[in-house]
DNA sequence: AGCACGCCGACT
DNA sequence: GTCGGCGTGCTC
């Protein structure tokens, strides 16, 4: 029996008369209480048999398929995650295994028996003969009288409880719906596309830059998988800021897909999931923990936007959503189609290497062109001190604004300013529980840790020096960007965009509606304003700090800025209107810099890929992180050092570390990482779980395996 | 993950 | 004298 918490393995328990089946969901008594689990298949009999405890009951909800347990086996040996931690994310709606409760509804009784009539009564029958059956609380008030009538005439055998069936959870998407006119190019993407629906496991990776109608080329391959009887998945790496998606789905498809992402309500997780196992959701647009969903007719996923780290997850389970979608499929048979304009480094590789298919589509449709991208020297045309916006981009601003036009400017820093500093002594605000400043955030009045909440009001005198409050704010935020541009532009209207100010689906669909409606001139936002979002009117996009990103020890540093600058350059001039990018930056001649001005994305690739290869990185090498972290500081780095010794020296194995983590200090907990780089051919999980076994950490040690690493924090 | 057990500060 | 804080240990 698999349970769906980090145990380490599957735990046997015996069987009664109830006949078992692999993949039944069941109740199991656990310590003093009952919990949901998975029959995994017959028990290993390390556990003495006087020790089982009887399965309780089998629970009424459809078997787990086969595919999704190899898969949840598969997902934990390459995480060294628990079993029943990744069964947990299969299993994430414990209430969808409850019995379905009926639905209820009240009609005539063919044959009622003498009753009382009175004019109450009355009104309730004639509603009931004129309306189809509806539950209690309609019918009292469909007929204008109170609940007790009705109740009374149930009681009377007048009125029959009758069973409904319940109603469709999801509409089934119209294929018949006239769909957009494909350029040649986009139809021959679409056609490599349904040829691969009958041709088993495939991944093809769609690179189309921003604009090129991938979202239509693929919405044909959704068609024909629909249209074969199929269940689709589609993957977005933020499905709560994707309305603009779910238009584009709902011109094509007459109806809204299932949507699974976190900040669904219990009722419609509890539907959609149920909808998913019986198949009624035939299409399912979601987040990365969709791929955990119950499908059993899965014939297609597609991972939109396949580049985004948003896809990666870093807690409890660490996996990239992109990859495991791929092990999906292959376990599924079926194909897996990425997409992006801007593909991360390993699926251009693996296309290099033959293992996926490549749909190129290089043109903008409707004749829209690129944007021009032009960096701006900040060395030699600095903005005005305790400024942001050089002279160049507040030109720019103006003409934008001068002819009625939006534009956009992006800086991936929420908040005020990242650093206050006292002006008396030097002293930072730092949090109490994490390697990290305080970012002041002017709008809400104080200072927040942005790693774990903590917040304060602004300090009424130094905490080091005690002097009266005389801090200075450094460096700009989108808020400060937003006031300079204020007083700039004392006429544009002006908006904010970040998680802060846009949590929710439906403040990002909000904000999405008024700079498409043109209330907002002005757009000042971090990376969620990258997010293929479409304004027409936009023809500026500003880059504060095109290098913010680029230092650090990240191996995806360059790749992920140029990935991210793309995108957000993106933003500007799609409809007939010309677009126009200014990158502010020190290092004009950084690759990054270079590739984003002359377009050349593939040199720029190739580079990196080249540079990867050398140093034995990812893809071309496999790379895991073990993050150690407690509340100790002396506790972590004596284990850090047993760690160290029992390290593996194998050929083609290369241990870094123990080195403090990027953040020393998270949450109150102290970490200290090693990095364990290898040739790959070398069996990397093998390899860990023994380093790990030959050390096995104390109780207040937390071990955290990430294989794959992506952010480097 | 829960939920118990088990040892040290502020209350009736 | 107890109530209860959450550290750590176990659940087939």
């Amino acid at each position: 029996m698999m349970l769906p918490l980090p145990l380490g393995g599957a735990y046997d328990y015996a069987v009664g008369d109830e006949a078992l089946r692999p993949g039944d969901f069941v109740e199991v008594p656990l310590g003093n209480r009952l919990v949901a689990g998975v029959v995994w298949g017959a028990g290993d009999g390390r556990v003495d048999m006087a020790k089982l405890r009887p399965v309780a009951h089998r629970l009424s909800a459809r078997h787990l398929p086969e595919v999704s347990r190899r898969f949840v086996d598969w997902v934990a040996a390459y995480t060294l995650a628990p079993p029943g931690a990744v069964l947990k994310m299969a299993m994430s709606v414990p209430s969808a295994l409850e019995p379905v409760p009926p639905i209820l509804a009240l009609r005539l009784a063919a044959a009622p028996p003498a009753f009382k009539d009175t004019a109450a009564r009355r009104k309730v029958m004639e509603a009931a003969g004129r309306l189809p059956p509806l539950s209690a609380a309609d019918l009292a008030r469909e007929a204008g009288v109170g609940p007790a009538v009705v109740k009374g005439l149930v009681e009377a055998g007048v009125l029959d409880v009758v069973e409904l069936p319940p109603p469709p959870a999801f509409a089934p998407p119209d294929l018949q719906a006239p769909r957009a006119e494909l350029s040649p190019g986009q139809q021959d993407g679409a056609d490599t596309l349904v040829a691969a629906l009958g041709g088993g496991f495939s991944v093809q990776l769609i690179d189309g830059v921003t604009g090129s109608g991938k979202t239509e080329v693929y919405f044909e391959a959704v068609a024909e998988a629909l249209a074969r009887g199929k269940q689709v998945l589609v993957l977005l790496p933020e499905i709560a800021l994707s309305a603009q998606w779910l238009d584009r789905f709902r011109r094509r498809f007459g109806v809204r897909p299932a949507m699974w992402h976190s900040d669904l309500g219990d009722a419609t997780r509890r539907k959609t999931w149920r909808a998913v196992a019986s198949g009624e959701a035939a299409i399912v647009v979601g987040a990365r923990s969709g791929l955990f969903l119950p499908f059993h007719n899965l014939g297609l996923i597609v991972v939109d936007e396949e580049h985004d780290p948003a896809f990666k997850q870093e807690d409890h389970v660490c996996y990239h959503a992109r990859d495991m979608a791929v092990v999906r499929a292959r376990l599924g048979g079926f194909p897996v189609v990425l997409a992006s304009a801007t593909p991360s480094l390993e699926s251009l590789a693996n296309v290099q290497a033959g293992r996926y298919g490549l749909i190129h589509l290089p043109d903008r449709h409707a004749g829209a062109v690129l944007p021009d991208i032009v960096p701006v020297d900040l060395r030699r045309y600095p903005p005005p001190r305790g400024r942001w916006l050089s002279p160049q981009l507040v030109a720019a601003l103006e003409e934008v604004m001068a002819a009625g036009e939006q534009a956009m400017l992006y800086l991936n820093r929420r908040g005020y300013a990242p650093l206050t500093l006292c002006r008396t002594c030097g002293h930072r605000l730092q949090c109490p529980h994490c390697t990290a400043w305080l970012v002041e955030h002017r709008s809400a009045g104080r200072l927040i840790c942005h790693h774990c909440g903590h917040h304060i009001r602004l300090p009424p005198k130094c905490p080091e020096c005690e002097a009266e409050a005389n801090f200075a704010a450094c460096g700009p935020g989108v808020e400060r960007v937003a006031e300079e541009a204020a007083l700039l532009f004392p006429n544009a209207r002006i908006a904010v965009m970040t998680s802060d100010t846009c949590s929710g689906p439906h403040a990002a669909a909000e904000f999405v509606r008024r700079v498409s409606d043109h209330e907002i001139d002005l757009l000042v936002g971090t990376q969620i304003v990258a997010k293929g979002y479409h304004f027409p009117m936009l023809t500026l996009v500003g880059v504060v700090d095109a290098d913010l990103g680029l230092d650090g020890g990240d191996l995806r540093a360059g790749e992920r800025t140029h990935q991210l600058l793309s995108q957000v350059a993106g933003r500007a001039g799609r409809a007939e209107r010309p677009g126009r990018v200014l990158l502010q930056t020190y290092q004009p001649d950084h690759p990054v810099m270079r590739a984003l001005r002359s377009g050349e994305r593939d040199a720029f690739i190739a580079r990196e890929a080249e540079a990867r290869r050398d140093a034995g990185m990812p893809p071309y090498g496999r790379l895991a992180a073990l993050i150690l972290s407690g509340a100790d500081v002396g506790i972590v780095e004596s284990y850090a050092r047993t760690l160290a010794k029992a390290a593996p020296r194998t050929e083609g194995v290369q241990v870094l570390g123990p080195a403090p983590a990027p953040m020393a200090l998270l949450r109150g907990r102290h970490r200290r990482r090693f990095l364990v780089q290898s040739a790959r051919s070398v069996n990397l999980q093998a390899l860990l779980r023994d380093w790990l076994a030959r050390a096995a950490p104390p109780k207040s040690v937390r071990v955290q395996v990430d294989v794959d690493p992506y952010s480097f924090m």
